[in-house]
RNA sequence: GCGGGCGUAGCCGAAUUGGCACAGGCGCCAGACUUAGGAUCUGGUGGGUUCGCCCAAUGUGGGUUCGAGUCCCACCGCCCGCACCA
């Protein structure tokens, strides 16, 4: 009878919900496992790509809560966002219809692969429940001048109509859409993240069960640099301004001075000067260029300003140009160019004829251009013979003593946009009064619920700018007559603290209760794509540090193990609708069911690697999973009820082996080979049964039984249906892990390596504890190892018992 | 350019520590069962072989070591991230 998993899996399914199996509150008397995967937009239809991750995360539920562990699996929904919108402008549906409709589909998606949550836990932050704390969180931040707005250049996406955080550009383009992203000069709303660039940076190194790639791609984008910012005066004026370099050793090899095009000093300078007409006709072209346009052009370009500054170290004159290769957005917006010492400043003195002074000595061999490394300070007065960092320390000194400059750091990284010109997000809760400027809506009128409007078209500015009866409101400080905001937040805010709400997801007077989470956090494991890296993941631990300095919360990392798998890969390209080449799972499950997609999922690779899909591996697992039922239910080989005998026995020991080698290797998220080792183990058992005497019962039960209770957390229905009907009692969901038994897992004998000069010249079994002594008896006794002996001298015997002796000859 | 990672069979991959290279799966070949097989089962799947074994092999070249897929150096190729960041 083949294995019907069409009536098997909606019966388990419906018990795990109906039993309440995964519903778990704070006890103490049991260690805590939290286990979140990153919460998913609902997108409706999830593919071969998406349903990789959900098994991964099921697995890690099931096997923790085997392990005895409280297990928090919640699940929720990051439904905010464009798509509903999108398809509102398209269809007329109201986002929260189509958004609900899209939640609705998506559960019974992950029912139906046997995926298992705790649902009382279930949140989504569209709803006025969850984004009412979105905006307290906003106050909070206000309060503290950590939400603050300002009028910025800023990046903003013409399709989606809205602005971008730096973030949510991706090689000069937006995120989402992939329209290439202009700069504008708006208001717009900030959250200060760069005042923990510092903590953001530092805290990486306690991050240790994160991946490394992770850590380097935050570490890059924060991106620290130590260094100097002194002040410049530019000659005949009363004019000046501030430079970086993280060189201020290199500062006597300074021959001209370089301005962003977008510099404010710019046009003051430009004005009236020799060169103006030429200085202005470069500033135009620049400016029209986007981001993008400008990287094309690959080349260094610029124009002197006819104005020259004062190297304040020799009071020489230099000229002061304005370049495309100086960013406004970086430093100051202007540098001193050492083109002696600066790849970028040597290629544009190059181009514009401009003096080379070196004032850090090569070594002798140097050939190239730009000399940026280390090396003994020349042509640079006190400086002169110092190193590098010595050298940076004493110029520092000196610029500190004359009072123009002074040691800095500099990061990389920006302020955090949040507002957005659209609608399907959670509204900014301000109020704007001519007289008192922004006012916090307050605590007892939150939420800030969006009001239905006729057109969720983006024009530039939010739709919600188009309900009179939304925008005007009174100012709750003076009474009188005031506006709201219309912005609302980007959806990142409502995903940076999501991960907290579920350890108290109802809670109608506050966020959450500081007790629940203080259980539950830090996440103990944290599962998600690595195009988060630096989005969710910095936004995340930013919040949470912020709610920590509140006093909120405990830990400062919310993440305590970060896992980031790897992509479902198909024609040469990530899954995804976008792509049209997404795979869907409804024939799988219709030919071989949700266990042997779950069980292929886990087979396909390392977890951590990009998997190509291939089109027989379901039907690969399937052929497990069937042999396996087939076992279970009597139709393969044969028991006996008989005698044990060391053949017995070898089963039992190769069984308990499978069971430590399982249990690390799922610790270690090595899924695949746990699977592989799985199916030897059933290679082994059906060939058990198939021997001449075939398998003794006893053993046979005692060996199914612990396989049985290895698959569990991979495939779950045919395990659950195997283990109901083998009589045993209790739901295998709850039943404990297995433990290996030391004795059975070590060898009595083992297979002992013997080379002659490295190469294998004979294998003997021998007593497992064997001493080196007795070891180099037996190997140097092989007629084997004498046939390659003969005649040579033996130099030297490498005896590691009880695998290995290497005999070393001449 | 800087940073991170990877390269093993026809394909996906295994090899926690330097110690039998290739577990497991896919595909393919042969056989069994069968009216039939795209089901199932058994065996095989680098080369040579006197069937005892022998030889070759982890991108390329070198090095360390009794011993290297693993460590070191150089090179080739691929993937990812950041990128005129001063």
């Amino acid at each position: 009878m083949a294995y019907d998993f069409a009536a098997i899996e909606p019966k388990w399914q419906e018990l795990w919900e109906s039993e309440g199996v995964f519903h778990v509150t704070e006890d103490e008397s049991r260690p805590k496992f939290y286990n979140v995967q990153m919460y998913p937009y609902p997108s409706g239809e999830l593919h071969m790509g998406h349903l990789r991750n959900y098994t991964y995360v099921d697995l890690l539920t099931r096997y923790h809560r085997m392990r005895g562990k409280n297990v928090l699996s919640p699940m929720g929904w990051d439904s905010f966002g464009l798509p509903a919108e999108n398809a509102a402008i398209q269809t007329g549906v109201h986002p929260r219809e189509f958004t609900e409709r899209q939640i609705v589909t998506m559960k019974a998606q992950l029912r139906r692969l046997g995926a298992v949550y705790d649902w009382t836990r279930e949140l989504a932050s569209h709803t006025p429940e969850y984004y009412k704390w979105d905006q307290w969180l906003f106050l909070q931040l206000f309060e503290r001048g950590l939400a603050y707005k300002k009028r910025a250049r800023v990046n903003w996406c013409p399709k989606d109509q809205t602005v971008l955080a730096n973030e949510q550009v991706v090689d000069g383009a937006c995120e989402r859409c992939g329209t290439v992203v202009v700069k504008r000069d708006l208001e717009q709303w900030f959250f200060k993240i760069t005042d923990y660039a510092d903590r953001l940076l530092n805290d990486l190194a306690t991050l240790t069960e994160w991946p490394e790639r992770v850590r380097v791609m935050q570490e890059n984008w924060i991106g620290r640099s130590e260094g100097c910012q002194f002040r410049m005066l530019v000659a005949d004026t009363d004019l000046g301004f501030e430079v970086f370099t993280t060189r201020p050793d290199t500062v006597f090899g300074m021959t001209f001075a370089v301005l962003a095009p977008e510099h404010p000093l710019v046009e003051q300078l430009m004005t009236g000067s020799d060169t103006e007409s030429e200085a202005r006709a470069y500033i135009e072209r620049t400016a029209r260029q986007s981001e993008i346009e400008r990287l094309a052009e690959g080349d260094k370009s610029g124009v002197f300003t006819g104005r020259f500054a004062i190297d304040p170290v020799n009071g020489r004159q230099v000229p002061i140009y304005i370049a495309n290769y100086v960013l406004m957005g970086y430093g100051t917006g202007a540098i001193m160019a050492v083109p002696g010492q600066d790849d970028r400043d040597w290629e544009f003195a190059e181009k514009y004829g401009l003096e080379i002074i070196r004032t850090v000595e090569p070594p002798p061999d140097w050939t190239g251009k730009a000399y940026t490394g280390d090396g003994p300070a020349i042509n640079s007065d006190f400086l002169d013979g110092l190193d590098m960092s010595e050298a940076k320390k004493r110029i520092i000194a000196w610029f500190e003593e004359q009072g123009i400059g002074r040691g800095t750091i500099q990061y990389r990284l920006r302020d955090w946009l949040i507002s957005r010109q659209r609608y399907w997000g959670s509204p900014i809760p301000i109020i704007i009064c001519p007289r008192d400027g922004l006012v916090p809506v307050p605590e007892d009128q939150l939420p800030v619920v969006h009001p239905d409007v006729k057109d969720y078209a983006p024009q530039g500015r939010s739709p919600l700018a188009s309900v009179p009866e939304f925008v005007n409101v009174e100012c709750p400080k003076c009474g009188g007559p005031a506006e709201r905001e219309t912005d609302t937040m980007d959806t990142f805010v409502d995903s940076s603290w999501y991960y907290l709400r579920y350890c108290d997801p109802h809670n109608e007077s506050r966020i959450f209760d500081p007790a629940a989470v203080r259980y539950w956090m830090p996440v103990d494991q944290y599962v998600g794509g690595v195009e988060h890296a630096v989005l969710h993941l910095l936004y995340a631990r930013f919040i949470t540090k912020v709610l920590h300095d509140m006093g909120l919360v405990d830990v400062e990392e919310p993440f305590a193990r970060l896992f980031t798998q790897g992509m479902l890969v198909k024609d040469g390209a990530k899954m995804s609708k976008s792509k049209g080449n997404v795979v869907s799972p409804d024939r799988y499950y219709t030919r071989y069911g949700a266990d042997a997609i779950r069980l292929f999922e886990l087979f396909i690779g390392p977890p951590t690697d990009d998997a190509i899909w291939n089109d027989n591996g379901v039907e690969g697992t399937f052929r497990f999973l069937d042999r396996v039922w087939r076992m279970g239910t009597g139709e393969i080989g044969r028991v006996a009820d008989r005698d044990e005998n060391p053949g017995d026995r070898e089963v039992l020991a190769v069984t308990h082996r499978t069971v430590k080698k399982v249990t690390e290797d799922i610790d270690r998220f090595h899924f695949n080979t746990a699977v592989a080792a799985l199916m030897g183990l059933a290679n082994s058992l059906i060939d058990y049964l198939n021997s001449d005497e075939g398998g003794r019962r006893a053993t046979f039960d005692e060996a199914f039984r612990l396989m049985i209770l290895m698959m569990a957390p991979m495939a779950p229905h045919m395990t659950h249906e195997l283990w109901e009907r083998s009589g045993r009692g209790g739901m295998l969901a709850v039943e404990a892990w297995p433990e290996w038994d030391p004795t059975l897992v070590r060898q009595e004998t083992v297979t002992m390596i013997i080379q002659v000069n490295g190469k294998v010249r004979d294998r003997i079994e021998v007593a497992a504890d064997i001493d080196a002594v007795e070891a180099e008896k037996v190997a140097l006794e092989s007629a084997k190892v004498k046939a390659h002996l003969d005649g040579k001298k033996i130099e030297k015997v490498v005896v590691r018992p009880p695998n290995l002796v290497n005999v070393v000859v001449r």
